[in-house]
DNA sequence: TTCGAGCGGATTTTT
DNA sequence: TCCGCTCGAA
């Protein structure tokens, strides 16, 4: 993210220098619940990871003592590396990430009060549909009365709202059945040992809601929770953080509630309000400084955002000056705009009118919806202007890579029939769907798994299937001890997927995919801490990790650490035995919370296509924004209603304060959609735009006149200050050397004594120091993977 | 079992 | 228009 250095402060904490008043005023707050307004651009993120550090430098926090969640992955790690060049702290150890990264670390740590098995696995949308499809099969229902996608939307929904089947009032018939259906599809998760993204946050929440210890424990622990973007919280995630917020500690929430877009799937602004008031905040502090744009850009916004009702109220300034003005563009057609946006572009990579070129990564073209997209990519294309397009299927939403995953999950998890029901006929091997639904009423009687039911099947579907069933069965044998490498590298080749996509006519990139899956698989192993060589940088510089063993059982003694141990997301051991995720489990993990990339071709300077919601947290010196029409932006579903128009306006917003420099608005009279021409007056937002910033490229209001390219002389020729690296700072002090290894005396094909699993043979040992882990294979409880420095193994003779 | 025709639906998206 | 999904025919 790109930051202009403010003025420093003299004889400030180094930590502090750079930040302006109102930052310096936030990241020095006393220990008590605070509201930071923050502005776009203003330094959000910046003051976040300075306050974590100004905390833990101040020695008034432990790293274990922090709990700071975002939203996105993306927002965690930038957190990490920031903090990371800030202190030498090792961030790995501390509870910073997703609210669904943190409620999954959370959950494996204390598998057994959640009632879920140690190694469960993650429904993702795709996965949590096909399960509902399936549920939805095997009870009849209708499914034009009940849709399958629309169960799912209503099931997250309930979740979201913190609300279990009993909980949901019935008014009609049919609610009735739908609340029935939620209740069954939680009884299928529950049996299969999987959960969905819902289920990750309510169940945390339900969690420490009835476990007083434990709850009692985390408060303890947690005297620093840190919330980001907090205006997309839902009502679920402010529960959630109010169950960790206790008598004493700080809830430190951050967010722009102008920024808040995410309505449509929850989020809440309301909880800023609630948070002031339930939490007696009596500290908020408003960052307006902007360090983003030119004030042409900033008093649009301003302006626009004003024509707000419920607003908490900020203003964005800036030093920067006027720049230049805001441009307007009216079309004839969308493809006319299309044409228009690219001749813009071009010249400003030429570098005509500007001061030398802009390269084309810097330029993003935003529109309200996706479909927008091909008529601007059509013209690109055409021109020979490389773009990228945000938006398409991830890495690990291609269906190769999820079938793969699937093979995988049944090594793990031979309960898990959605993933059963994708591979066992992929690729094809004589499965069919009568096969299926004999196998799928044997298991419903039996009341087990597909994977169970297959030997009480009879005849040749019986026996393809028995093929199938015995195929992963031999390949978990054969995988057993072995690493996640060659695990996925023999699967792939067991199940017949590579086979079959070399075969395939044009699946060269689909085995491209599923090698690089081993190459994502290498790095996981490597970042995560699972390689022999993975490195880990010591904790306890600005204070000691208690790693204690906990009280044997479930009854927690609350005055007790519990899980205080420096562990990453995956390797953090079972509290009681000290049993860890395997690598295959935790990489799977891995897979479905981080879905990967959401780039489509990476690769050379190209200019950047997206979404408004997908811009967000983003900037670039020149953004156009398209389709500035009614009916698309705003949306025609919004419009009904005054909250849903207000929302589009804050997209509006975003919309416009991810530019630096040049700012491009456009809309076109007539335009392609469903097939059909449709004539859209011009957005309502212009009017709501301060005309002395904007500069018209075309008369208003006419057809057709389309005027000379505006190109302005002014592109500005002043250089904003390099970025100051914080690695350069002085008081990021070089790390020392790690600790040498304990001797722990085990190796491989070494027999063993567990107090809980009795005597068994070393399989394999991975990881050093303090995170070092041995699978060892117990005749009595079969293959575990043990945490050495919580489990007690001793060698046997 | 697999492939192709026909139908309907079509903001915004992360985990 | 266009994509994805379902259903019917070989």
């Amino acid at each position: 993210m790109h930051e202009e250095n403010p003025p420093a402060a003299p004889g400030a904490s180094p930590l502090l220098q750079q930040l302006n008043d109102e930052q310096r005023a936030a990241v020095t707050l006393p220990p008590e619940h605070a509201l930071i307004l923050a502005g776009a651009g203003s330094g959000k993120t910046r003051v976040l990871t300075t306050r974590i550090a100004w905390l833990l430098a101040s020695g008034q926090v432990t790293p274990g003592g922090v709990l700071a969640v975002t939203f996105t992955n993306k927002a965690a790690k930038e957190m990490m590396t920031r903090l990371g060049a800030m202190l030498p702290v090792n961030v790995r150890g501390m509870w910073i990430g997703t609210f669904h990264g943190l409620c999954n670390r959370f959950l494996r740590a204390h598998f057994r009060l959640a009632n879920l098995p140690q190694a469960f696995q993650i429904l993702d949308t795709q996965d949590q549909l096909s399960a509902i499809k399936r549920l939805v099969k095997q009870h009849n229902v209708d499914e034009e009365r009940f849709p399958p996608k629309e169960l799912q939307w209503y099931i997250a929904g309930c979740k979201e709202e913190g609300m279990r089947p009993k909980d949901v009032p019935a008014r009609s018939e049919d609610d009735r059945r739908k609340v029935e259906l939620y209740q069954l599809y939680e009884e299928q998760c529950q049996r299969e040992g999987v959960v969905d993204f819902g289920e990750l946050m309510l169940r945390s929440y339900e969690l420490l809601r009835d476990h007083e210890p434990v709850r009692e424990h985390y408060r303890r622990r947690f005297r620093h929770i840190l919330i980001d973007e907090f205006q997309d919280t839902n009502k679920l995630q402010y529960a959630w953080i109010k169950m960790f917020a206790g008598e004493q500690n700080a809830v430190f929430a951050v967010g722009d509630d102008d920024q808040s877009i995410y309505a449509f799937r929850g989020a809440r602004v309301g909880n800023m309000a609630d948070f002031v008031r339930e939490f007696s905040v009596r500290r908020q502090i408003k960052l307006e400084q902007n360090y983003r744009s030119f004030s042409n850009i900033l008093d649009s916004a301003n302006t626009l955002i004003s024509h707000n009702k419920h607003r908490l109220g900020k203003d964005l300034r800036t030093d920067q000056g006027p720049g230049e003005p805001v441009r307007v563009y009216e079309a004839p057609t969308d493809l006319a705009e299309a044409q228009w946006v690219v001749e813009e572009i071009r010249h400003l990579v030429r570098g005509e009118g500007t001061a030398g070129g802009v390269p084309r990564h810097e330029i993003a073209i935003l529109y309200r919806n996706n479909a927008q997209s091909r008529v601007l990519e059509t013209a690109l294309f055409n021109v020979g202007v490389p773009y990228r397009v945000y938006g398409g299927l991830r890495f690990f939403e291609r269906a190769e890579i999820k079938h793969a995953l699937a093979y995988l999950r049944l090594l793990e998890n031979p309960r898990d029939d959605t993933s059963f029901l994708r591979v066992v006929n992929f690729p094809p091997r004589g499965i069919g769907a009568r096969s299926l639904e004999q196998l799928q009423d044997a298991a419903r009687a039996a009341g087990c798994s597909l994977h169970d039911a297959v030997s009480a099947t009879t005849g040749k579907a019986g026996a393809n299937l028995g093929g199938f069933v015995a195929r992963i069965d031999v390949l978990r044998e054969q995988t057993e001890g072995l690493t996640l490498r060659e695990i996925i590298q023999l699967m792939l080749e067991q199940s017949g997927l590579l086979e079959h996509y070399r075969a395939e006519r044009d699946g060269a990139d689909r085995v491209e995919n599923l090698e690089e899956l081993v190459n994502a698989a290498e790095s996981f192993v490597t970042q995560e801490g699972f390689g022999r060589d993975a490195v880990a940088l010591p904790v306890d510089e600005l204070g000691p990790q208690t790693l204690t063993q906990s009280p044997a059982s479930q009854g927690l003694d609350p005055r007790q650490p519990v899980l205080d141990e420096p562990a990453p997301d995956f390797v953090a051991p079972d509290a009681e035995t000290g049993e860890t995720l395997s690598p295959l489990a935790a990489f799977l993990t891995h897979a479905a919370l981080e879905a990967g990339d959401n780039q489509a071709q990476a690769g050379q300077d190209a200019v950047q296509l997206m979404t408004v919601h997908a811009a967000k947290g983003l900037e670039f010196d020149c953004v156009f924004v398209t389709g500035l029409e009614e009916g698309l932006f705003p949306s025609e579903r919004s419009m009904s209603d005054r909250d849903g128009v207000e929302e589009e306006r804050r997209l509006m917003y975003v919309a416009i304060t991810r530019a630096r420099k040049r700012l491009y608005l456009s809309h076109s009279q007539a335009r392609m959609l469903h097939g059909q021409t449709r004539y859209n007056v011009r957005s309502r937002f212009f009017d709501e735009l301060p005309e002395h910033t904007l500069k018209w490229l075309t008369p208003q209001g006419r057809a057709g006149a389309r005027s000379a390219f505006g190109f302005g002389s002014g592109y500005p020729t002043t250089r904003q200050p390099a970025f100051q690296r914080e690695a350069d700072a002085p008081w990021n002090a070089p790390v020392p050397p790690r600790k040498t290894q304990p001797e722990h005396g085990l190796r491989a094909g070494m027999k063993v004594f567990h107090t809980k699993f009795g005597e068994g043979k070393v399989q394999t040992l991975e990881g050093s120091g303090e995170d070092t882990r041995a699978q060892v294979n117990f005749p009595r409880h079969g293959v575990k993977w043990l945490a050495l420095s919580v489990a007690k193994l001793v060698p046997v003779e």
